[in-house]
DNA sequence: TGGTCTATCTATAATCC
DNA sequence: TGGATTATAGATAGACC
């Protein structure tokens, strides 16, 4: 983008290189917003820059919540892995094969406990808008009265609502910062020339 | 980019959802390479989609490097701010303190935004049924016209719903976790019984 | 540094297959 | 589903302040 076309190939004059990396890695969180807005999805973002500042972006109240999940996912993976591995190399007798999959179970459950009945919730996953999202759930009046799928389905919504609203005010913020910062040039611009 | 503007909201059509969410999976991650490769720094990009499913993307080796590094980076972070709590609550002269607190400030801003005035919505979380509070809010239908003082009231209110759906999700797990201890008990008797 | 500008390049929404 | 196409929106390189 820009004037010229871009090598993808380390940027060599230092000043070019920082630039390039500030103005992108702003565009890269953006993006990155964006895309767990739009499409409802966790994102992490962490990138450590040259000298070793880390700069992070995550669509969920904390990071750690994230990487938490992607341990999860990690431990899962090789579980899965060491048991293929398992049966390719030897004669495994059913009952041992149970065994592993229980073992595996109490944590699949524990995290993933929406997946599992996500086939009967797409409906509500799919209506509404970002507001009137979460009215369909006013009717019942009480959080007492809700079952597991639902308050957690809830709860998404509200938090998806909630980093709109957040994004919204660092915009305002932005703004308000933006005009101050203009009166304060003009003004400045009118004593110099009074004087 | 493309055929028409997008609106910064979850796109409720789950099919064009899902289209979106591939194609700016696939642009994100292309972009997070650039970044890493023309300014020479360490990106990791972490994506659970809303089936669960993980998708990754890091700069160096292993996803793990990173991940690492993070972890040793948060240390200090929590060092630092450890430090400065214990000073904070020792002799200081309102110079450094003023100065400590301005350096701290981002930090705790990101992640106690509400907390800070939470004096102030006592009342809210008080008063009325815990969903009615916001219904008052949802007629606007948008949350591109609210002002700041209403962004940060809405603000305010999703959170404490929020606290309370997660309290009460805890509630549903542990009497699950205990409706099965007590049938695991109840099962044992019985077998040892019949025996 | 950090913001602005603008010509260009890139990503992608909508669409069809 | 998974590409291919195309018109546009959005990102950004280079330049200047």
């Amino acid at each position: 983008m820009g004037r010229g076309k871009v090598q993808l190939k380390r940027i060599e004059d230092k000043i070019s290189r920082q630039v390039t990396f500030s103005k992108r890695k702003g565009g890269l969180m953006k993006k990155a917003n964006e895309l767990a807005v739009l499409c409802d999805v966790e994102v992490a973002l962490l990138i450590f820059s040259d000298r070793g500042r880390l700069y992070e972006f995550c669509s969920t109240e904390s990071l750690e919540e994230i990487l938490e999940r992607y341990r999860i996912h990690a431990e899962e993976e090789a579980a899965v892995r060491k048991r293929a591995e398992q049966e390719k190399h030897g004669v495994v007798d059913h009952k041992d094969k149970q065994s592993q999959e229980l073992q595996l179970f109490p944590k699949l459950r524990s995290n993933h406990g929406i997946e599992m009945n996500l086939a009967e919730c797409t409906d509500l996953q799919t209506s509404g808008n970002p507001l009137q999202m979460i009215q369909r759930h006013l009717d019942t009046q009480n959080i007492e009265l809700k079952n597991m799928t639902e308050l957690t389905q809830l709860e998404k919504e509200m938090d998806a609502i909630l980093r709109q609203i957040r994004f919204r005010k660092t915009q305002l913020m932005m703004d308000a910062a933006k005009a101050v910062h203009e009166e304060t040039l003009l003004s400045l611009a009118s004593t110099s020339s009074s004087v």
